[in-house]
DNA sequence: GTCAATATTTTTGTATACAAGAATTGTGTT
DNA sequence: AACACAATTCTTGTATACAAAAATATTGAC
């Protein structure tokens, strides 16, 4: 319960520039934003520092904020790191996960593909989230854990774009079968090279489907 | 060059956590310090704010902002974060590292062997830092490196502390030669190994050096 | 007509003022 | 004496006011 104007104002300028809303390089004028909120500018710039801390916009002093969307080479380089990020977890989780956590993530791993079955991609992305979380948290290090689910948040957005490519989720399936049986066996090589490619192959996906975008608007 | 008066406060204020003048969860009272400052609450807040998003503090809505130091359970799991993502730069810098970063890496090793002799403990950490920066920028991915050196940056005043255990110094040097060897050969998983226990070694270390410290208290 | 220098406007950074919630103190009751 | 409730004080959150720097427009010279 976020009792500051801030907090709400700095989620939804979030949600804006993840949705497109405010393109790349777009200046943030506080005064234009602050009527619109119908708050004064305080709370606004308060808002817009946090935003610089994620990542989403930078501050030039004395000039304003101004969007700044990763391009292709930076979103390269995060889903890199999220593969690895993810690979640690994997490994942690596959020494030192709970009986109840891989019951769970059967469960959550039977409802996507439920979801599959019906094309549902809103519930099939929430489940993938829940399996996800629950590695995160079972890797036993809470500090890892909120790293990898940072990263996880900002790359939403993207992720969410490939999940629409042709046989992707049923692919996705088959790779969340080799994360659990890799953990299931306490496996935590097998559990690295499984989670390892599993996000990296986001990032090759979403490679080929910026290249497609570029080719079409030739 | 920062203009802001709130870069220049958020600095100092971190200094001061990380040196311990302000203990943990000590309150960090706006009026007080922008008078001190010399400056108006605004600039201040907005200082307080950037050091929550670092972590530093934790700002408690309608009850201020306190310093959260990171408890024993959490250094050990930052430093065991910090070993992974040293190991990751080191396995893609193995494939990728130019031969001037090589060399340089060379000189910022011979300036480490130097300053342990004359038992120069800054100029050691100095060098030790270039050793370490080098790595992370010819990971090849400048968003990997930035967190690093972001985290790196966080476990400067804990990794410090440990530079002063006997003979730590000379062992962290073999260490270092390890590690070049590695990259020298372009042996990726001899950089990972070497990488993960040179940090790893330090999260050890410190809990050694805690758990004295807590049975001198006794 | 173009360029440069200056004046004006706009916008950010900071200070101050005000409002609302939390902590504290004091008073009254049991 | 102890507890509860109310009034006061203190502190945070927000709005407004002001100052300084950057952007823009205007005027003048060539």
């Amino acid at each position: 319960m976020d009792t500051r104007r801030s907090d709400i104002i700095a989620e939804e300028l979030e949600e804006r520039i993840f949705n497109g809303t405010y393109p790349d390089g777009d200046r943030l004028d506080e005064v234009r934003l602050a009527k619109e909120f119908g708050v004064s500018r305080t709370p606004l710039r308060e808002a817009l520092q946090r935003l610089a801390r994620s990542g989403l916009v930078t501050l030039v002093p004395r000039r304003g904020a101004f969007v700044s969307q990763p391009g292709p080479v930076e979103l390269l380089e995060m889903f890199e790191v999220m593969a690895e990020l993810e690979a640690v977890c994997g490994r942690l989780a596959a020494m030192r996960i709970s009986d109840q956590a891989l019951t769970e993530l059967h469960e959550a791993n039977q409802n996507c593909q439920a979801a599959v079955d019906r094309q549902d991609v809103d519930s099939y992305y929430a489940e993938n989230e829940r399996f996800h979380h629950i590695i995160y948290k079972q890797s036993g290090n809470s500090f890892l854990a909120s790293e990898a689910r940072a990263l996880h948040r900002r790359l939403k957005p993207f992720r969410r774009q490939q999940l629409k490519l042709r046989g992707r989720m049923a692919q996705s399936m088959a790779e969340h079968k080799a994360i659990v049986d890799a953990l299931e066996q306490g496996k935590p090589e097998d559990a690295v090279t499984a989670l390892r490619n599993h996000v990296a192959i986001q990032g090759e996906k979403f490679h080929s489907l910026m290249s497609n975008l570029k080719r079409r608007t030739d």
